[in-house]
DNA sequence: CGTGGAATTGAAAGCGCTTTGGACCGCCTG
DNA sequence: CAGGCGGTCCAAAGCGCTTTCAATTCCACG
């Protein structure tokens, strides 16, 4: 059932009935609810392609994931902010269009993505500290909200982020309100924005309590339960290990729980631990005592905002570009506790 | 830059441009590489819209994630299935388009990805013992193929799964050879088909050894930290403890550890456990050594073989349903050994 | 009653591509 | 030389929708 047929069953013209079912003012009450019923009775729904075609635009959204930082991306916040984003694009029509981009064709990929004219609008995942995508992005006159930000490029971009530096900030501050002087910070990648920003926080609550960073104590990596595990292993076994972690993921943080008790440490007593929590759906920090003390903040919320911000984006493209800063919680679990003597 | 004002450059008619960039025979060789590089000069990419209304095809394929059992898929195992999918796509023109569902109105909207024309097929997630997806998708009419499998439905429909039964029965009987006699399960929530397959697969084992299963040492929930924690920590506290755990996932183990940990216990002396290990890029099973015995199996690996046997169905409708299985390999790690006496 | 403006509806022209049904040309065959 | 036949190319008709512009109807008001 097309258009015109359902058009041809209401003897009126196409036009009206488009009219009608696009919620225009210009025609009679008593009409559009005969459209209506007629369109759900027949369950008519237009053809995407020809509404495509004849209004330019596209009802979905390009999320672009690049594959070769695949470990990175391809991970549970990946999953979760998708969701998220989800959710809003769901209420609003939207369809989300997933392309996974080989390094390389980055910008090529970006570009046909517009020129054949299947999205709407892109999310950028996994900004770097230096992101090449921005300007590309902005180049190819698409709305687009990054999920992070690029610390090293002007911030006149749009972008929803999580503040990262005042979050591990203030876990290092409450860390050393325990008494602990050696603490460890066991981080993700550092070319990635939001790592850099968690080890600036870090350093600067140090820095305020007049402590002295030990390169020895900080580690980055892909967020992996192995390197938790290594980089526990490693510090614990050195000349002067730290009586307090500071984690950057809840999978890292389990391997480093392994180092511990390998070495029949006890989490909260022996040793200190907070990490940051994404706030992912399985693979949460206990249930009603919180498991780890951590600084949460929901990746998922972060998809849905990300998502509206976007929308609002596309329907008023004059808008300024939207910023969104949201805070994390510091919560307080069983992995803290006063520094040992 | 359009297909018309490229032929006009070209003093060609838009068909023998179209027909050239196709790969039609009927136009000269020297016209089509004059095209071609013309083509690629100014950059020329067909709009998509108009390009989908003119074939009917969409080039791209819907992937509808049900989200009241979000708990379930939103989880890295579909973020890691989606991104081998994806390989697939990527290399065949394809476009992946991800579709949250709330649990009431899935027909409606599998439907509606139909009659409106943007997909080319499905690929169905996290299929039930029973699933009414399969029935409603074969009436839509559109490809599909299901990753895994509907034990109660009627197996004529195209799937790709891996043998959890077979997988399960394995682990189990390494355990019986290995002296364990009380052996517990954590499972998947058990209506979900492999979760069911696994069961059936360790029922096996026990009884072709002369065991009988105890009830008290199964537990089926989703497969998060905690659900392992505390069925492990139930099991261990219980009047007969088991020596041995079948666990579901590496998400689970790691609560099974936890609650090892707790009590004093040794992975691998104490108790033994063996996982199954879908083989997650960011949550390894160790590196060169396996921390856990595992039954594993690439999800993504699945993901790729999905794609291409959807494609290859979307290419060829006559195509009599395609299925796979893939079987898991048994790798020896160090959480397991001989029952303690 | 006539009239102008608002309300309502339609005809038709795209949107950018594919594809059908020729047209034209050169060349081979009988 | 007529007829036929590949080999190339093009004009034009869609695909199913939106949107502009114009037509028609309906009323209120003078």
């Amino acid at each position: 059932m097309n258009l015109k047929e359902l058009a041809q069953h209401l003897n009126l013209s196409p036009t009206t009935v488009s009219r009608a079912l696009n919620g225009y003012p210009e025609v009679k009450e008593t009409t559009r609810r005969r459209v209506e019923e007629a369109a759900r009775e027949f369950n008519y729904m237009p053809n995407a392609w020809a509404k495509g075609l004849a209004t330019g635009r596209s009802m979905s959204i390009g999320h672009v994931m690049p594959t070769s930082k695949m470990h990175e991306m391809v991970n549970p916040v990946f999953g979760d902010f998708i969701t998220g984003a989800s959710e809003t694009y769901v209420k609003e029509g939207y369809d989300l269009k997933l392309t996974p981009v080989d390094d390389g064709d980055e910008a090529q990929r970006y570009r046909a993505l517009r020129t054949r004219g299947n999205v709407d609008g892109f999310i950028v995942h996994g900004p770097h500290l230096t992101d090449g995508r921005i300007a590309l992005l902005r180049e190819i006159g698409l709305p687009f909200v990054v999920h992070g930000r690029a610390s090293n490029m002007p911030a006149d971009y749009p972008w929803i982020d999580m503040n990262n530096r005042r979050a591990f900030e203030r876990a290092t501050a409450l860390l050393i309100e325990l008494g602990h002087r050696r603490i460890a910070l066991v981080n993700g990648l550092e070319h990635m924005d939001f790592a850099h920003r968690r080890r600036e926080g870090f350093l600067a609550a140090l820095a305020s309590h007049g402590l002295v960073p030990d390169p020895a104590l900080m580690r980055g990596g892909e967020m992996t339960e192995r390197l938790g595990y290594r980089a526990a292993a490693d510090m614990l076994d050195g000349t002067s290990p730290p009586t307090a972690f500071l984690v950057s993921s809840m999978v890292t943080a389990i391997g480093v729980r392994r180092a511990l008790h390998e070495r029949g440490l006890e989490l909260g007593r022996d040793v200190s631990v907070i990490i940051h929590d994404d706030d992912l759906g399985y693979l949460r920090n206990g249930d009603d005592v919180p498991i780890f003390t951590a600084t949460r903040a929901s990746v998922r919320e972060a998809g849905r905002r990300a998502a509206e911000m976007l929308l609002r984006m596309i329907r008023d493209p004059a808008c300024a570009p939207l910023q969104s800063l949201m805070e994390a919680e510091l919560i307080l679990g069983r992995s803290t506790g006063p520094a040992p003597r």
